[in-house]
DNA sequence: CGGAACATGTAACCTGTTACATGATTTC
DNA sequence: GAAATCATGTAACAGGTTACATGTTCCG
């Protein structure tokens, strides 16, 4: 039930279109959490339908014509609610390291491409994090806003250094005689 | 499409049951790749189903009867072509990171102690993986198999680090005069 | 007027979650 | 023989993925 939650985050940033949002998902906030235009649509639907979003008057509503969303103060309400109710971390799902343990049983062969892959991948991720720091977040500027934002970017960059390590460090493990 | 190939390795490390897969996926396997019991089931019907592993012959075969599975060539040829073959990263979705942007938006009342919640929970994680590192992997003894698993649990280990440490900065950044 | 890009959607399917159902075995 | 535990399952649903369908606007 997180999906909701990100389009009102979204929508309240500033008033979007379906096709709007999906891009702000390929972007900053899908890098937390991503989702396709077709979740954003149904999610939208059901956001209106509940009475937590509605379409501005200006938006059309036939298809093919662009329709913008604003958040009503009930989905103010209930993004506040989500925000400060406690939840649980989800146990972590990672396919790479499953392969790894797999590895483990029926061989390495293979694996070790793509593990260096991954590093290429994550290397790219962390510059692009990286350069958004510094372009978004020079010193000194401090409100709580920019706080917040800027500490959920360094768990981006934080995670990806984590990656890079882990991989570089696994690599040399497999390959090197050890 | 991952639980088959969490059920195929577990099986192959040892054959077992549903119930025994289930505990299984509760302590070590469960780390990297959790799943119910009625997800486990569901799959071994499948993958028995497909060929890839067979109920063994002492097994019954009556509900509330025991039933162990063992691994078929055919899902041995399955695993090592899943493992071998490339895949991409998934992008990043995490609640914590989600409900910081919304505080952003609406306020952070009352996500300070949910974050502290988090802290404990994680520094318990870390102590636990760093328990079976000493437990189970004693410097010196190095066969590709030790190797492997002993990445996977680096990578638990290092992530629980992460989380530590970035909970506590974070914890500062909200606290503190900033 | 034709094609690219914009824009909104439908449908089918797979995975994961939650609640519940049922039978067998052990222990007191 | 009642209760706890072991053990296997069914059903309904929610969320995410993939493939496809349809209409509009802009631009050459």
């Amino acid at each position: 039930m997180s999906l909701p939650h990100a389009i009102l985050t979204a929508l309240l940033e500033k008033p979007s279109s379906g096709l709007e949002l999906t891009r702000r998902f390929d972007r900053s906030i899908g890098y937390f959490w991503s989702a396709t235009h077709q979740q954003i649509y149904r999610e939208l639907g059901r956001l209106e339908r509940d009475g937590l979003i509605r379409a501005l008057p200006s938006a059309r509503t036939a298809r093919g014509q662009k329709k913008e969303y604003e958040v009503l103060p009930a989905g103010r309400d209930e993004l506040a609610r989500w925000t400060a109710a406690s939840q649980d971390p989800k146990p972590l799902r990672d396919t790479l390291l499953l392969r790894l343990r797999a590895a483990a049983v029926v061989g390495t062969d293979g694996i070790q491409d793509d593990l260096r892959r991954h590093l290429t991948l994550h290397k790219a991720q962390l510059a692009e994090y990286e350069e958004i720091e510094r372009r978004d977040f020079p010193p000194g500027r401090d409100t709580m806003e920019d706080r917040l934002r800027h500490v959920v970017l360094r768990a981006g960059i934080d995670l990806e250094t984590f990656w890079t390590q882990w991989l570089t460090r696994t690599l040399e493990e497999l390959d090197g005689a050890g």
